[in-house]
DNA sequence: GTGGTCTAGACCACA
DNA sequence: GTGGTCTAGACCACG
């Protein structure tokens, strides 16, 4: 749970630490039950104040992804093997998605190049060990639609 | 250039006027060249201030997808047929694309289902190749419609 | 009176005007009685709106170094050699002065590299071939005011 | 850090605090590492809007003379010791002065006196050399004073 | 007519 | 507490 910040980045830091776990959780890095650094721990690592680790946490709560208690401080909620996203979520996502690749369409990135950065982003996030015996979940290629 | 906005969303008003805008390009409905309304109309059409659509249209120039001038308005500065992005602007893209695609894969969206939903998204922009015969007409090159 | 401008740059183009009329004064490529060419015509050869001539010249005017009337259209009313400055013109301008100066000398451009660039500048105002036999009207030297 | 404006003066409140704080910067009043008032507690020791001090600090950042984070404000980003100015801006800066010099010259101003004008503002904003003997504290080297 | 400035209030995001 | 967003009105600059 190595979790690089770029301070002085636009990108607020609660939304670094958020962005990061949610990419560790994608990974497989985190996995379901796994449990996550105390907010006041984490907070001392990174050298930042607590409250936005706190907020980084509280937004990954709500997104679904942590489950948060007293106790046993936060607790990963979800990962790719817990089933199908919550109805809702597919809608909104790809609305974001929409959007992001309109961007890079846009600009001028053609469309076999947006579609290998995703499928090259996907594939980063199974290290090859992963894709064990049949593979048919892993970043397939060809079926290109332009 | 019909541009519905969601008031009440989340997303504020002109960030929605600059996604839409993003994505008519990445569609070919803009194309290099083409002009957009003038702020103040587009404001009384969309019932919001001016200076909410010239947020957005500022933002557009600064990402280098429109060129403002006094005389003429907000005309399109770049188009899917201009040519491949500034340096600099793959690389700031891949991180948000990897974000946003952990994000799915967290909540538990398959692979496959994740190329699938970028393909189709690519093939909305350019619905016309799915019809035409001899797809002459696609915002491939520099055939503006003006 | 050749006079390039350069349409799309931040700085508005009647100002750009009144800046290349202001140099070719300072030069002497303009002096005191020298005519200009009439607003319609120098609209006509830089392809712009006349109006925006008729702004610099009334700008000009206002600033002194123009006068304007109907049948002889705009006349130079100054030059280096006519005289000293209105009273209160070197106050404002050295205000302006310092600011400018003051952001050469932040952004770590040393003084003598600041008063060479100032002296070469003057330099280029007077072509040399001007301080020849006698002189008397050029930018003369020696009557520095203060 | 004093700064008086001179409010209903033809130049923008905004730009006046700019140009304030750049000659601040200039004369080492303001040193690199050095923290600049909160925008709304200078907003409200000027009596004005906190928007417009905040106009204010953002053009110094976008001229590279200021950054500014939320948790420690608006710290100076470069002084005279910091080193040459970023390729471009001499060309740039160098056309403004050319314009500025161009006025006086015009208005009749000598070549003398205008370097000399040049000469003392340089002069003003390091006052010290002027009356130090050794000058050993002089805005030249790296001593920052916080 | 166009876009842009200047100032501003209410509110939010961030640490 | 800080800076920044979002929206806005009145006015100016520009062509």
């Amino acid at each position: 749970m190595i979790l690089s910040l770029d301070l002085g980045s636009e990108v607020p830091i609660y939304l670094q630490i958020r962005d990061r776990i949610v990419e560790a959780i994608a990974s497989g890095e985190l996995v379901e039950g796994g449990s996550l650094p105390s907010t006041r721990q984490l907070a001392v690592d990174l050298g930042i104040n607590f409250h936005t680790v706190n907020k980084a946490y509280d937004l990954l709560r709500r997104e679904g992804l942590l489950r948060i208690n007293r106790k046993s401080g936060a607790l990963v909620q979800r990962d790719p093997s817990t089933g199908p996203p919550e109805p809702g979520f597919t809608d909104e996502w790809e609305t974001r998605l929409r959007t992001l690749l309109a961007e890079a369409v846009a600009h001028g990135v053609g469309d076999p190049a947006v579609l290998d950065s995703c499928a090259s982003v996907l594939a980063s996030f199974t290290p090859t060990a992963l894709v064990a015996h049949g593979a048919d979940h892993g970043a397939k290629q060809g079926d290109s639609a332009s």
